[in-house]
DNA sequence: AATGAATGAGGCTTCATTCAT
DNA sequence: TATGAATGAAGCCTCATTCAT
């Protein structure tokens, strides 16, 4: 059987108990035990359990600050397309490297605190930073009338993404496009008009009371 | 010394340990530790540590079952208004029970699992359905338009709610319901505007390229 | 409610987890549950765990140890008789000190190691040595038959005594006399006869063959 | 130095620790240590202490089962040389399986609770039930006499065998017959002239009188 | 590269025991 | 006397990690 390298085998494999058990609760063994080898063998590829984590999460961490860059570097487009970019790259990328990807999300602070992964140190802050950058020049070209500060708007919008773990599976490039801009649209409604609701939320009535919604769609 | 049992203490520290490391990381001698007690001492007031941690929980999750109920109660409010009391009611929730409502969120899965929970046991699904439900209530009366089905879009606002837990604090009741109703209005643009936001975006230029994106705020 | 002493219902409810748990596996909290006390009231009546199960084992050793004496005494009857007296000191010990001389048995080892108990390190040989010397005694006088050494022959009896508390409980005095009696029967058949079996078993055929005993009963 | 699995040399010393302290008060640490190895170690073997005891026990468990067949399956033999067959092979198992063959013994009552040993739990009834039967077949044909019920005189006889361990070490296989014979022949006289035994011993006189025993031997 | 076996640290849990009230 | 609460030691068990083969 001229198996060159198990790696990919066992990346895989982890990157699957990560997921359904989560880091801590996975275990050595039973990544072994989907590769069909023992724990012990697992160190003839990496040096522990945490760098395996790494490894796992390395590619999809690695594909999401390239495509960040890629994003950054689009300054001719619209602040409108470049959220729809954005979020369009999001779930590419959490199709792409199911369930790795997630794995990535769910350890963040695990992950954003190895020094291998210096350069991901801040990626997250720099990721937030760069959303929250995009609304507010979305607010001083008058495209965006946001609800609140644009740094809770930002959080909230990658919440909205980042939650995509709890129920999202690919289910082919298509369909993922397509989910991709109902989210974009979701979100979009909610910056464009989120001003006019923050005014409008004030004159609704308590709960409790019947009332007829005056708003025009 | 009065020492009027120090199970208050317990579940506060506990509730704090579990916030900070995650159940799995936290130890009975860290939860000892901030109480001033022996991990062993622990055993005079629970059962073991996965008591511990129902125990933590069941505070915040039979407040939101409660509130869930109540909101359910209310046929007279339009359903933006109950929308409204949703987001409010979490955000006073995660404030109120804080941060053992974030333990609760983030230990779910382990929670609903067991038998002591079993009113619990669907509860998640519930939520879930009673906003889809609500959702599309809204699609009805024509007070929404949704960019996509009701089941995705109710997942990606809860998402906006439940991701809070990785930068809430609670800051005050009024700053807090002043979030609530941003995070509301955010949401509600949305859904208003969701519909057409999704035909908008068909027909938005590919990236890379610069437009004007040509939409009356 | 004036209880003066709980001591004797201490002493009791110890008897009954030592005998249904096992010295090792009783819990201090669980005698304390028998008579409604918590687990650290017990060291109000008693020093240790240890000393419990000596207490609770304190009677029925002293009142075999006392009857050990007094037939020891009675050098005026027969051997057989002496042997009847002895059986039924046993069961009528095993009966009045339910169940407590049973978990003299079960935990001798321990109980004969306590230094207060100084007079009962050695009853446990004595007791052995004075049934062996009443076999020997037997077999001098033509009484008895033995088929072995007079060790083994006593070893074996005191077994079928001992061997009880797996099987006995009190059932009436007249009962327990009769079981007594009938034990003493089965014994004496095989100390009177032993010999002449040991002897006639020499000559029985194989296993497997069918064969006829020449027995006259 | 080749190590070809430590396996039988845990099972050995698992055997003498629970034979020695009992399978309560032994501790997986006192077991490493004979071996060699920490406690942690044993767990590449077995799955928990309890396990551990079942593997012990196990072997002589179905050694005697075996036996308890084969000796069933002898329909051709006397009641009394099955009866002898019976005790040669307990003293065999004993010997054979020393000292796991105890442990069972001492142990009965926890093994027998365990799924794994669902063979045996009803074995140790059984076993009694053969044995009563045994005897309740030498009574209608005439080879015994018992005095009493011949579950009771089989209780009895077990006993005796049962409490060999207490004082049982193997002495070598012509040593062990010989010892296995000599019980025979003693439980064999009791079980011929029990009857009788039982009949005289109402006519003996009451203790602390000297009185001549008139039995033929 | 894989195995079998061992290590060692650490965590959960139990429980006899102590002690102030 | 009884309680509630705490201690401390010890035991079982898990698991990442190491290493000779």
């Amino acid at each position: 059987m001229p198996r060159p390298s198990r790696w990919p085998e066992i990346l895989l494999a982890a990157g699957q108990e990560f997921r359904e058990h989560g880091y801590e609760n996975a275990t050595l063994e039973g990544i072994g035990a989907r590769v069909g080898i023992l724990k012990g063998s697992i160190y003839n590829y990496v040096g522990s359990k945490e760098e395996l984590l790494l490894a796992v999460v390395e590619q999809p961490a690695r594909a999401l600050l390239a495509e960040l860059e890629r994003l950054g570097a689009d300054t001719s487009s619209s602040v409108s397309v470049r959220l729809r970019e954005l979020i369009r790259m999001q779930v590419r990328i959490f199709s792409e490297w199911y369930p790795a990807a997630f794995v990535y999300l769910r350890h963040l602070g695990h992950v954003v605190q190895s020094p291998r992964f210096a350069e991901f140190r801040e990626m997250d802050g720099q990721y937030m930073a760069a959303v929250e950058a995009l609304l507010a020049e979305g607010v001083a070209s008058g495209e965006f009338s946001l609800p609140g500060e644009p740094r809770m708007v930002a959080r909230a919008t990658v919440g909205m993404l980042d939650w995509m773990q709890h129920w999202f599976t690919p289910r082919g490039e298509e369909a993922d496009l397509e989910l991709a801009d109902e989210l974009f649209a979701l979100a979009l409604g909610g910056l464009i008009a989120g001003g006019s609701m923050r005014a409008l939320a004030r004159s609704m009535p308590p709960a409790g009371v019947q009332t007829t919604l005056a708003v025009a769609p």
